[in-house]
DNA sequence: CTTTTTATATTTACACTGTAAAGATACGAG
DNA sequence: CTCGTATCTTTACAGTGTAAATATAAAAAG
């Protein structure tokens, strides 16, 4: 029973991730609906209940994909480091954090969002802990591996807090944004290394 | 036109805002609906037209009154804090904030997430240019003036970004969440007195 | 190859939602 | 007292997510 084998349309329950991403990129979020997604899938609206439970059940298999692509960037972007410092391959990750957030606004909100419960969804608890994990790693380079799970915490809340501030337009407007990205890492990476 | 009298009900706006905030409170986020607001305030759904153009200008205006209250928290948490140093300060400043985000947690979704757009609430502006103000006179004592627009970026996104992770439930389980509060505010701290 | 079973997709239905327009109501101004 | 108008209700509409009944096509069994 383990292959799953298309029946009828070919796939479906494929194509529904990734008309939901689809949708998610190029539509407000608030039209992102189940039956945009089958709509956009060609199916009726009610062909995705034989692949998902519900809605918030395709969100968060759509935000543990996000975690996957999330890992992927970050590192790629501490692999491309030319620098050797834990500080830099920090520093470089951090940027990617920045980037992928931006990139991908609609599907990050859901990866750290409430409509998606972690409890829910397996995939989601399983791959935002392997960011998780390659975060606290990175992290242990610079603080020991003692600090981790703590100073991890402080790295995490940092650029998420600025993504989501950034995101929200909640920043104030004499603050320049770029200046903002390379100076908040700058000190969340000073705070770090303190005893 | 100055002053809203009450025609038959006595005050709906207020009665609304306040339905508003009490359903923020006591039920799933998902469940209060522009009609289950109007029905605690016991009129028909159709009745809050005449004072909030639309569900979001509501909520937008109970996201006004959040940054108030929220102002007041962090002002009175300043000024009951016993140290005399700037650092202390905002240290206790922090802790209302973290306080606060907790047990408002609806509300503060909504004065910082993407439900109510900035640009539709002058009332919230100005109320969350309030706030910024605050956190920037707070951050200047510690860094100085010059620093202070970045630096209070970073206080504000190190803060926000715990909060927003701990209410979504993301952080991973094998930290203790009280102990995070206080580090993470502690290397907030740190990281801002680097030159 | 035919029949049966099962997974897949559609149709229909229900209880909601936010918003808009038309009708009723009661207050304030004249 | 009358009139106008702001307020509230009723009704209506286009959506939504979810559930159940129905149709269809593929796979499995004979």
């Amino acid at each position: 029973m383990g292959t799953q084998k298309p029946y009828h349309h070919g796939d479906l329950r494929q194509q529904l991730l990734l008309a939901g991403e689809q949708a998610l990129l190029d539509m407000p979020i608030d039209d992102v609906s189940l039956r945009e997604i089958a709509r956009r899938a060609g199916v009726s609206h009610a062909a995705p209940k034989h692949h998902f439970a519900s809605m918030a059940d395709l969100l968060g298999e759509i935000a543990a994909r996000g975690f996957q692509k999330f890992v992927d960037a970050l590192e790629s972007a501490a692999e491309n480091s030319q620098s050797q410092t834990a500080e830099d391959r920090l520093f470089a990750m951090g940027r990617a954090y920045l980037r992928f957030a931006d990139d991908n606004s609609a599907v990050y909100g859901l990866m750290f969002g409430q409509v998606v419960k972690m409890s829910m969804t397996p995939a989601l608890t399983k791959s935002s802990y392997e960011a998780w994990t390659q975060l606290e790693n990175a992290v242990a380079q610079v603080t020991g591996a003692l600090r981790a799970p703590i100073a991890a915490t402080h790295v995490w809340s940092s650029v998420h807090g600025l993504s989501m501030l950034k995101s929200a337009r909640r920043l104030p407007p004499h603050v320049s944004l770029h200046a903002v990205e390379e100076e908040n890492l700058r000190m969340m990476i000073a705070g770090l290394k303190e005893a």
